[in-house]
DNA sequence: CACGAGTTTCCTGATT
DNA sequence: TAATCAGGAAACTCGT
């Protein structure tokens, strides 16, 4: 699979808009919890290579006691942002901990995450003494954990209360009228994750019931690779002989058969071209994941290519989505002039005249960092 | 059920 | 050379 390669310039989310930019946490608040530098980088909510871009952390170190054998980087999943809470699995609950507490600037290994492998369910009907207890540990000031455990549980009933706002917005995207701005908010996944399941399916990405029922072979590999008239060899090994025959045989061009879900009934949603109009007038997407390149001419880059095609995948609940495929159904677009390429510039595109209404006062929300800035000189 | 539009999942070849 | 782009081919989904 080809992994599409970024573009290295700064993004202008750090730099003009943060709406979940956290007031770093004083040291003598958590200091315990903490040691060495804070390697926290606040900013962009979608940068999985923020979670990347860490120190590697002293897991030998005496005031590290609660990792020893697993990286929470290796449990970090990013489904619990397009979940409420109720819906969260333990994987999800653990994910939300750990941004929670990188947010506040503390170092995610000095967190006690493992005791909270708990479904949002339970995680929701948590009293404030359940999270703070869960937070107590005997090297640990229990001042300083009751103060985490507190603004855990705080934040906790901030998500709940916004899943229940988002739950009774009268907005519903997928019916919206694609090609008029809604003012409110122009992608709203979680609700529509969770008014897909109104009428869709009982699927559940995590389901194996469900995954073991159906055709599971969404990647076409797994088809061409099982078929007896392409496969190896029942040990998967390749003699030298099966090998030239695999070369003779390629795979025939187009979708290999049966390669859908057919289980799954697919949300209707807006079109491609539409799609990422609402994300470039979309302050949660713009500019950090895709920004105007230029504005009139109605130009513009993907600054996370694999992250707006993850967000489309997840619209479509098709985890196999890539950007690779993503800019192949954009490319149909090209023939309708409802896109236009253009030559030259990589990962940049632009709306053709038969593309969506894409007109705003503020592209890329630039006068959101100056109010920012003013607000800032003022206090 | 048929059909068409849009999308997905492959592919090859050209360009950067 | 690898990454990206362009577009063919065929299967698939969904609305009409």
């Amino acid at each position: 699979m080809i992994d599409y390669a970024r573009p290295c310039e700064q993004n202008m989310c750090d730099l003009y808009f943060n709406p979940t930019q956290p007031v770093p946490a004083r040291l003598d608040d958590f200091q315990v919890f903490r040691k060495g530098t804070a390697s926290h980088i606040y900013g962009n909510y979608y940068t999985a290579a923020t979670y990347d871009s860490y120190a590697e952390p002293e897991i030998d170190n005496a005031a590290n006691v609660y990792h020893t054998l697993v990286s929470c980087r290796e449990y970090y999943r990013d489904d619990w942002k397009y979940k409420i809470v109720l819906d969260w699995n333990e994987d999800d609950t653990v994910s939300w901990m750990i941004d929670t507490m990188q947010c506040m600037g503390i170092n995610e290994y000095e967190v006690p995450f493992h005791n909270f492998r708990i479904c949002g369910m339970d995680l929701r009907n948590m009293k404030r003494e359940d999270v703070i207890q869960r937070f107590s540990h005997p090297n640990i000031d229990p001042l300083s954990s009751r103060r985490l455990g507190e603004i855990v549980f705080d934040k906790l009933h901030a998500k709940i209360n916004e899943d229940m706002f988002r739950q009774s917005s009268i907005f519903r995207y997928a019916e919206s009228d694609p090609y008029q701005h809604n003012e409110q908010t122009v992608l709203d996944l979680d609700s529509l994750d969770h008014k897909n399941r109104l009428y869709t399916s009982d699927y559940k990405p995590n389901d194996s019931s469900l995954l073991a029922n159906c055709d599971s072979s969404d990647d076409a590999e797994d088809v061409f690779r099982s078929s007896p008239e392409y496969s190896y060899g029942s040990d998967g090994s390749k003699s030298g002989d099966e090998d030239d025959k695999r070369k003779m045989m390629k795979r025939p061009p187009g979708r290999p058969k049966g390669s859908g879900r057919k289980t799954l009934k697919r949300p209707r949603s807006v079109s491609v071209p539409e799609f990422l109009r609402n994300l470039l007038l979309d302050p949660k997407f713009c500019p950090s994941i895709i920004k105007w390149e230029d504005h009139v001419t109605g130009k513009f880059r993907f600054v996370k290519p694999d992250e707006v095609a993850k967000l489309w995948g997840k619209m479509k609940q098709n985890d196999n989505m890539t950007f690779e495929k993503f800019s192949r159904a954009m490319r149909y677009h090209y023939r309708q002039s409802v896109l236009v390429s253009v030559p030259t510039a990589r990962l940049v595109y632009q709306f053709g005249s038969k593309g969506p209404d894409f007109k705003t006062d503020n592209p890329n929300f630039v006068k959101v960092k100056t109010e920012f800035d003013m607000n800032d000189m003022h206090s």
